[in-house]
DNA sequence: TGATTATCAATAAATATTTATCGTTTACTG
DNA sequence: CAGTAAACGATAAATATTTATTGATAATCA
């Protein structure tokens, strides 16, 4: 038996593993070889001991003095993400949001490649995203069987995100990336990760009010 | 002195936050006036011992039998997140995600209002991008200090995120909302909060990774 | 009006995650 | 070639978060 499927690799860490994929190939292009945890914690603003802990999780082992090497890590994270074989999803929504993620060319780093995009509106059927070809929702099913995909990235309007989940779930979809704030109720085998810009801005607000509230306080201190 | 800073809230029952406002939204305009935390999980796929602990970080008590009032609840979790005032915010780097957000219509529900757009690319500065016309970089202290915008949004290429970030806080900028999948290193007074694309469909990839091997292990076990 | 039930609040237990400690290893320096 | 310092790994402690337990309360219904 393989040692990965022993443990289960902590939520937290495996979120960060893209950050220090990252930096990891930085380095790699900056033609550094060797990097210590220390070295990737300052960089991350991270404690060397939390990056320990990470990679110590993808099975490379360091090297006293001089730290872990770069490429066997990115191909240890890469393959703990399953990022090492391109990933290919189809998009579900070409609005605002739908169009700037086909576009967003990070996702080449992620081995994720949208080969098709499906929208119901009659005028953006036809047009073309960023190479895309728009289609029919008509053609789902076949677009999902001919390419032989597993993920759709959802980006459709609210209010028939539950009916496009479930026509995207009968053609055959197995993961679902939800950018609609919407959860959706779908049969228990399907993996739906979601993804809420709220979930983010609720944390910088929170840390802002909390700065405000702690700069009054201070000051009314100063003037007691 | 007030109740809510005797104790910090922990970061993730922040991050719940935006999913309960929006789904108590819904009821609210669905004309429900009270709701239980047992709904509430239900329909969020939560434990309710934990609606019920997030619950009472707002401060507001239930009632046994029937639950929250909504409104209240609403209110308190706004007022917790400084969502209740409308934050103004610029945008800086009016690209495919830039443009994707200043379209975001969802931002209005949690009071963030984009009220500046810059950018150097001379072909965009003058552009309109849902009704805010793209700007110069020359005037970002000056409409930073005009428009007393407190939080700046980041969206240009990382190859100049952290020129650009610098220039932002020399504005006068407290907050930034980075987007960009780079660490920026700013003075400690400095809130960033960074958004990655890549973490969330890391989460996605590690599980559907993980539902394979568990497949292919079952199917193994069968064959024996 | 009293029994029943859904629900809350408070407290305690369990689990997960981060951080610290300590001994060991390896490169580097004089 | 011994001494030193940087960094690792394993284990343990501390902290944070989730989940369970228990008793109390208020609406509902016979």
């Amino acid at each position: 038996m393989n040692k990965e499927a022993l443990f289960s690799i902590p939520l937290p860490t495996i979120r960060r593993f893209p950050a220090y994929l990252r930096l990891l190939k930085d380095f790699e292009n900056a033609g550094e070889s060797w990097v210590s945890a220390t070295r990737l914690a300052e960089d991350l603003r991270l404690k060397p001991i939390q990056v320990r802990k990470d990679m110590s999780c993808t099975g490379v082992e360091g090297k006293p003095k001089v730290g872990f090497e770069v490429h066997e890590l990115i191909m240890a994270i890469e393959h703990h993400l399953g990022w090492d074989n391109a990933t290919d999803a189809i998009l579900i929504g070409a609005g605002n949001l739908g169009n700037a993620l086909v576009g967003y060319k990070g996702f080449a780093n992620y081995g994720l490649r949208i080969v098709a995009i499906l929208d119901n509106d009659k005028k953006k059927i036809g047009t073309t995203v960023y190479g895309v070809t728009v289609q029919s929702m008509e053609h789902l099913e076949e677009t999902v069987v001919r390419l032989g995909v597993n993920i759709a990235v959802l980006t459709v309007p609210a209010e028939v995100a539950q009916e496009v989940a479930e026509m995207v779930v009968a053609a055959g979809i197995k993961g679902i990336w939800n950018f609609v704030p919407k959860n959706l109720t779908l049969p228990e085998d399907i993996i739906v990760q979601r993804t809420d810009l709220a979930t983010s801005f609720a944390e910088l607000s929170s840390r802002i009010k909390k700065s405000i509230e702690e700069k009054s306080r201070t000051k009314r201190s100063l003037q007691n």
